[in-house]
DNA sequence: ACAATAATCAATATAATTATTGAATATATA
DNA sequence: TATATATTCAATAATTATATTGATTATTGT
């Protein structure tokens, strides 16, 4: 084999895994994936496809060796390969918000206020909950929480946070998380929560990236 | 906007980044540029690409504000947009290795000897320059190395080692780096080194890792 | 101005990707 | 065993990506 038959062949590999990211579904299938396994049903559900779709682009995924597979029961389990799967998900959005004004642009125009939002760093956040002087809140859907979530936080999932609101603390801080920094369910409830009154931020990670730093305790 | 158009047009602008990567040749194209800028002849005759599908691609990489331009002469000479860039290439090339077998099946494979060659990290290299027992090569053709290299390396392209070799020293180990994890060039030369009664061994990043962690000096 | 060089553009044929539809295959539950 | 549920498969039409070719534009040097 010559070096430019070499070289075909291996940029060819990694063209087909770039490929089977190269799709707004899959791409969105990748971020939901990363906050635990889930089955079609749910995936299809939480991404506004039917069901043969979403399966079709989790074959296309699995083809590429980007997810893996678990059945139980009747369901079929999809979550990720490994790390590195979500860390080129995590450069990927970054360069996405570095070079394109236009979907920093998307994310800051789909606020509805204006207004700087305060947000926690993980680092700040393992202070005050030690110091106790922090409520933390899980606003993703509940199965989400339930496949794994910051040790002290209390889900609340964002279409419950109205009823909700009585539960929560007005003389702590409440530190808001959901699936990640294109994810829009924290800033919302923080709105809202602002609006009711209560101190609140967002932290300004989710939960698969607090969890890759090693922060989080899994609950099987 | 409603959520899920607002979904649609973030993980859609990701997606078109995405697919800008999503080919073969623009891989390539990505980790030549990571060496420093190029014009469109330099690029197409790296990659084995006729000059107008070369120019092709790299409108695509335009497109997608994945490259940065700027015409000096009759030569345009393309380079990456930022550094962002290069990480999802890295963070890329780190799956292709991890998840695939393949890949680094292929990288072993083509390398003419079976043992295992020795290589040197960036952290030790600093240390055997400064006691000056280490001897670098920057094994990348000539004007890669012009447009950046090792501060005290000396430029041995790989196709004119042979004639070079006795201008390098037995004493001294002689460490070679090149393009990065996927190019062959270090390889070839450690080998060839070997051969040759040398002491020589391979540095495990290549030139646009080591510029990365700020180690480098440009030439200019 | 004229030729030579570098790069892009435009047109085209081929190949690959995508969503939709309806049928098929498992698995659990009654 | 029958039935409902979860998922995959297969076929299709519409769209998008790719390499090739030859023409065109921009720049340099004579």
């Amino acid at each position: 084999m010559n070096v430019r038959d070499f070289k075909n062949k291996v940029y060819g590999e990694l063209a087909s895994i770039t490929k089977a990211l190269a799709n707004p579904h899959r791409l969105e299938i990748i971020e939901l994936l990363a906050q635990g396994p889930s089955s079609v049903e749910y995936i299809a559900d939480q991404t506004a496809l039917s069901i043969a779709n979403a399966s079709q682009h989790l074959q296309t995924l699995k083809g590429a060796r980007l997810v893996a597979t678990e059945k139980r029961g009747k369901y079929r389990y999809y979550s990720l390969a490994n790390r590195h799967v979500f860390e080129v998900w995590n450069s990927m959005r970054e360069l996405g918000l570095s070079r394109n004004a236009e979907v920093e642009r998307l994310i800051r125009d789909f606020r509805t206020s204006r207004k700087a939002m305060e947000s926690v760093t993980s680092g700040e956040l393992l202070n005050r909950l030690e110091k106790g002087s922090a409520f933390v809140i899980d606003v993703r859907p509940r199965k989400e929480y339930e496949a794994g979530h910051i040790e002290s936080a209390v889900s609340v999932p964002h279409d419950e946070l109205i009823r909700k609101l009585k539960s929560l603390p007005k003389d702590k801080q409440i530190v808001a998380y959901c699936r990640g920094p294109l994810c829009a369910m924290a800033y919302e409830a923080v709105e809202l929560l602002q609006e009711k009154g209560y101190r609140a931020a967002r932290l300004e990670v989710g939960y698969p990236e607090w969890e890759l730093k090693g922060l989080a305790v899994n609950v099987t």
